[in-house]
DNA sequence: CTGAAAGCGCTTACAG
DNA sequence: CTGAAAGCGCTTACAG
């Protein structure tokens, strides 16, 4: 490649004109820039960014910590950060850590992966990336995992305790609270839930999220309604066939994944009975798989592109010396109902 | 941060040595090492690379330019290109095209995005990467959407006929051909097919390894089993409805695609039959769907994994100056067999 | 074994 | 408007 030294030699100028051509043309004649420019593009010079990093002390280079790219969440996180990105003219050193391969099932134990992402934050801070963008395969707290940086870092898909870090996710209360007010529209009163495993925040907020709405349509709370389950679709399953035997049946089912919803399709065809005919089914994540149910299912689709999108405009924000907006530490967005054909209204006779 | 500067200052040093203690201890004293490596410690000290990539000529980073993050194969070639780059102590930096939202679905016009291409590896370059990945979206022929560069650039997921650049991909052919065989093996003769579009070479690819393994049995190919979808799902299940309702129907579906598979579900469930008593079924590409049906869709995977390792392999060794291996320009790595619930032996009596 | 010095390819006050 | 020069933070022959 050639430098800028180079160029100014074919252009018979000074390399500080060249750099002036190039990035503040006012600086110099409009004659000496065509000049310069000509033989710009006859040699294709490209500047060399790592030196101009260098001297200018700046990168625009982001770093992004994925805990798994392989976990369906990940990849639109990315695409909504690289999207934003570009915007600003900032790039991504991607660092995939793999977490699945490396501990298993263990990611809820954070400590167990401490080392990992103390060398590649390290190793980002050498490639002066100007912030980082930490992407979760699962939501769930994971304060203590990076170490105080001189950089910003935002959260996506997991929360912190760390003040002054910015956290990025989705609402689970409003998201279970709207997809059960929907099914409440749809004239059902009796609304099963099954949960995911008891021990998540999520699931917490998305239980008071799902009795809200039933406290303000005056639906009565019954625990019979309300299944444990455990993410996986064999709890989707069981809860399911025990939901769809009990002598006060629901009329309708929220799964609150799509997964165990797959479940409950499973133990609606073993009892004959029909969705959404015999049950309304709705479910949670919007999956690839929640398209290939037959029917396709209901559900509530993660606003994971704009996780992404919102999480690079903090960064980027907090990078600028006058930061324009301010963001809330803690940003909730908004899940959004994708209506297939799991749900039909119940008939005002079927009451 | 500090500089090696400071670090020299601090340990009465001259910056060479600290350089060597860091990079090259055998060139200094244990001694002197060690006095240097204590303030580095106490300091937590970094490198800046950016400046030593500047001097060294290396970045050790490659640029991985993807055309849809948001497809199903993609995160896990990037997966594999992540492991091996760790491996090498390599890094990458990723330009997500996002080719579905610029250009829809015209992906096969490439003339839509050379433009796109060309500002992207352009922007790579100057970042200093040694090279590039490209991961298609979609597998085709991809001629000429890279001009000419310095350095390597390795393709994956499709192919190109530049001469000099490698190509890794999976092989349709003997993926098909083991898929039927697998059929064949459990006894059955009458198998169907169900192509994608006639117009795609992997489709090409896996008809002749159908007709292939049928030849080697000795069962006679019969055109009224080839059925020529477009790999949606509604394709899927017409053919399967065709093929199901016909007079000599096949005890045996083989789909190229999971999501044509789930037409053929479709069309099952409303004939009546059940699979895999009645009839047996597979798939292609082990996207997230295939677990998803019920019974669980058998299907051949795709080596995603091993296509970003190998592709990186490559890459990596090809900047080696001498050259430890060498590669087919062309690799075809082997999909595998997942078996799970839909497909079932043929008794004898039924043949 | 250690240090002084040049240089990687840029940018940017500063002087003219 | 233009150029000479310093300097970003490193590495690495070279001399001692």
């Amino acid at each position: 490649m050639a430098t800028i030294k180079e160029i100014a030699k074919l252009a018979n100028v000074s390399t500080a004109t060249v750099s002036y051509a190039l990035n503040d043309p006012s600086k110099i004649s409009e004659e000496t820039r065509a000049k310069v420019m000509r033989v710009v593009e006859q040699v294709n010079y490209r500047p060399n960014s790592i030196a101009k990093s260098l001297k200018v002390k700046r990168t625009n280079a982001i770093g992004v910590i994925t805990e798994d790219i392989t976990v369906f969440n990940t990849p639109e996180i990315i695409n909504g950060i690289g999207e934003c990105a570009e915007e600003h003219n900032y790039h991504i050193i991607l660092e995939n850590i793999r977490l699945y391969k490396r501990i298993g099932n263990n990611y809820q134990d954070t400590s167990k992966f401490t080392g990992v992402i103390k060398d590649t934050t390290s190793v980002l801070m050498s490639k002066q990336v100007e912030g980082i963008i930490y992407v979760g395969a699962h939501c769930r707290d994971v304060t203590g995992l990076i170490d105080k940086t001189p950089i910003p870092v935002v959260y996506t898909y997991c929360y912190t305790q760390n003040e002054g870090d910015y956290t990025v996710n989705y609402d689970d209360f409003l998201a279970a609270y709207e997809a059960t007010k929907y099914l409440i529209g749809m004239n059902h009163r009796k609304i099963a839930l099954i949960t995911g495993l008891m021990g998540s925040g999520q699931c917490q907020e998305r239980i008071k999220g799902y009795q809200k709405a039933l406290y303000e349509s005056q639906v009565l709370f019954n625990p019979e309604y309300l299944k444990v389950g455990n993410w996986e679709r064999e709890a989707g399953y069981e809860a399911g066939k025990e939901l769809l035997t009990s002598v006060n049946r629901p009329t309708a089912i929220f799964a609150l994944n799509d997964v165990m919803a797959g479940g409950v399709f499973d133990a609606a065809v073993e009892l004959g009975l029909k969705i959404p005919e015999d049950l309304s089914l709705i479910g949670f994540d919007n999956r690839e798989c929640s398209y290939s149910y037959s029917p396709k299912l209901t559900t509530m689709a993660l606003p994971l592109d704009n996780i992404g999108n919102m999480a690079t405009e903090i960064l980027i924000n907090s990078l600028s010396k006058q930061k324009q907006k301010s963001f809330p530490q803690h940003s909730k967005l908004k899940c959004a109902l994708v209506e297939r054909e799991s749900v039909m209204p119940l008939l005002k006779g079927e009451l």
